[in-house]
DNA sequence: TATGAATGAGTGTTCATTCAT
DNA sequence: GATGAATGAACACTCATTCAT
């Protein structure tokens, strides 16, 4: 699901028409263009320069205004499948583990994906009309995801049953700010965030004060 | 203490006034300076376009340079009365309350005062080299206050012992950021940790791991 | 006459088929083209980027370059009809009145028709080789139209007699710049240019200095 | 009047205060911009490229924007003295010559201004707001010149008398575009347009409509 | 010592034109 | 023949920092 980039791959030239004539030169472009966008977003954020993709990549500035007119729209294309694949996680996790297990299984992994993304966060909460189109795609996948598992886990009783999962992704978030490499920080702060929503299971928490 | 702006006072007072003379001169700069600042960074943030300081407190952009060589020192002088006023507001809370409640007093305090200084906990994780003296400064009075708080909860076994100071700093700190007006979400979220060190006095907390 | 785009009649009816076919597309595309540019030449000026009426007329970029190589191709196309509609306007206007008020009556035309087409003027005269073959054939068309209702007003007596026509129909061009939407500037202008005119057949003017 | 630039020259530093401390080198550079600007706009318009004039004129493009913030700025600068010149040029012609005369010689005057200015007029007419304080500027010193000159040959019974000095101000800079180096073409059609005016005198005209 | 003028690299973005498909 | 993707030069403007005055 969501695989909006490959879907003329497997379905082969035999059935129905040839979809698109010239392809090819536009596909290598836009493969280039994320190619490129998503080392240069891993080494200097998504705020880099257009230029430094551009140059990557080999194209004209031009070519990624086509492919991408808004900034958003390369770091939503970049992220789409990591976003995706994130999301999807949650069941695999949430079916071999208690329900707060799961859940904070899945913050981790949610932390692991925003964390290597450098400026994603503040692109996220910007305001920048160039990142207008983010936060709808983000949440629109993660809030329910994240949802279903506060639910599971608090119907099980084993935390709390007031939090808001739009308040816990962005605590989420926020937690991986300045990660360094792999001191950890973000992994144990996380986990203590849950903890907090497992202390407030037993005879009401102070959190939501 | 933190007074180092008068730490002249040990060139003597022999040589009597041409010294006294520039210094007064300096005096004044430095302090438009400081509040000029003050005021740019509560409203732009502490990446504020060093002309806009300048130009508020009318002076020109080569006094700014010399008083504060480096943009960290700038900050620095500017956040210093604040930020020994959020670590001398410890002791007070000690007193009055249970010691977890202080520690939550005092986290709450700490992400009031981060929060409102937009863009000052990336300066402090930067690694920009302007901005390199500051880690050490705020570390240096935090750090020692937050240890005293947790270690006071930790001895009556209200909150788990295995907590570092430097990542409850840093991980409060970044829950502020992108804080909206009032929507008190970085005020749940503290909370929530707080929760989460209480949480781990019980039996055994997973947090760390 | 003036139907430039239907000169492939001399072609021949031999060889059949095969030419026709082409000729039907590429009339399809030169007719898509010719509509939108003039859409888009009335909003925007015959300065408007060329993908704004490849995008209007559905065709590629390279179809306009192929049937129209020089802008001033496409702009000539565009108001073939038009010139010739407020060429061949004189002799009607001729028949029923004075020379002098025929001849009056249109200049008005001419400026009405040149004041409506935002840019036109400015590409007549801009030496710029993108626009290399219009002011001949704006000039082979009006210049003949303008010296006889010049020459019979003269005639006449209504005016003088040593104007240029090219004088002429370039001042009056020039005055329908910036006009807005109807301050009735242009109008007044023009009336006054022709009144100029009038004053010269009484006794000697100064105008031809 | 209106030397505005220059009014630290003659005045000697005896009397007063040294009036600012660095300006030998903002006047340097102001200098330089001005002297390049006018060459630049003579060859190139007023629209010319920033950096075909900072170039000309050896100094940064910060420098140009430090001291013309807008562009608009800049043409004025570089216009005030021949604005002036040719707004001061009336008294002298009205003095020596019927007012009529006087009139066509001020007209001619002012065209011969805008004529050289290539770009002037549209910019004066853009509405874009780059060039927004331009025309209160030009309006402010020119309609009151040509204000008195046509009351005065309208008194005199030489002209008409309902010509708004806008519309003529206007058509007059209208005449001037596209000339070319020396075809007397702007002089014969400003000529022409005063004889509207004279014959407009004579038993009424028809330019009022 | 203070000033603030000058620098100039760096940025996002547009658009006429070419050319692979 | 038609398409439209790619190109890349060009542009205005910003701002941290230096240094002549």
């Amino acid at each position: 699901m969501g695989e909006d980039t490959s879907r003329e791959g497997g379905a082969g030239a035999a059935e129905g028409q040839p979809a698109k004539r010239v392809r090819a030169d536009a596909r290598r472009s836009t493969d280039a263009l994320l190619t490129a966008a998503a080392e240069v977003f891993a080494s200097s954020g998504v705020d880099a320069p257009v230029r430094q993709i551009t140059a990557r990549a080999g194209v004209g500035a031009g070519t990624l205004y086509r492919h991408f007119p808004q900034r958003s729209d390369l770091i939503a294309a970049v992220f789409r499948h990591e976003v995706d694949a994130c999301a999807d996680a949650a069941p695999a996790l949430a079916a071999g583990q208690p329900p707060a297990e799961a859940l904070a299984g899945w913050l981790q992994r949610f932390a692991l994906f925003i964390g290597t993304k450098r400026g994603l966060s503040a692109a996220l909460h910007s305001g920048d009309p160039a990142y207008d189109s983010l936060p709808g795609y983000f949440q629109q996948r993660f809030v329910p995801v994240l949802s279903a598992l506060l639910d599971a886990a608090a119907q099980a009783g084993e935390i709390r049953s007031d939090v808001d999962p739009n308040d816990l992704l962005r605590a989420t978030g926020n937690l991986t700010m300045f990660a360094k490499d792999d001191d950890g920080h973000t992994r144990r702060m996380v986990a203590l965030l849950v903890d907090g929503l497992r202390y407030g299971a037993r005879g009401g928490g102070t959190a939501a004060d």
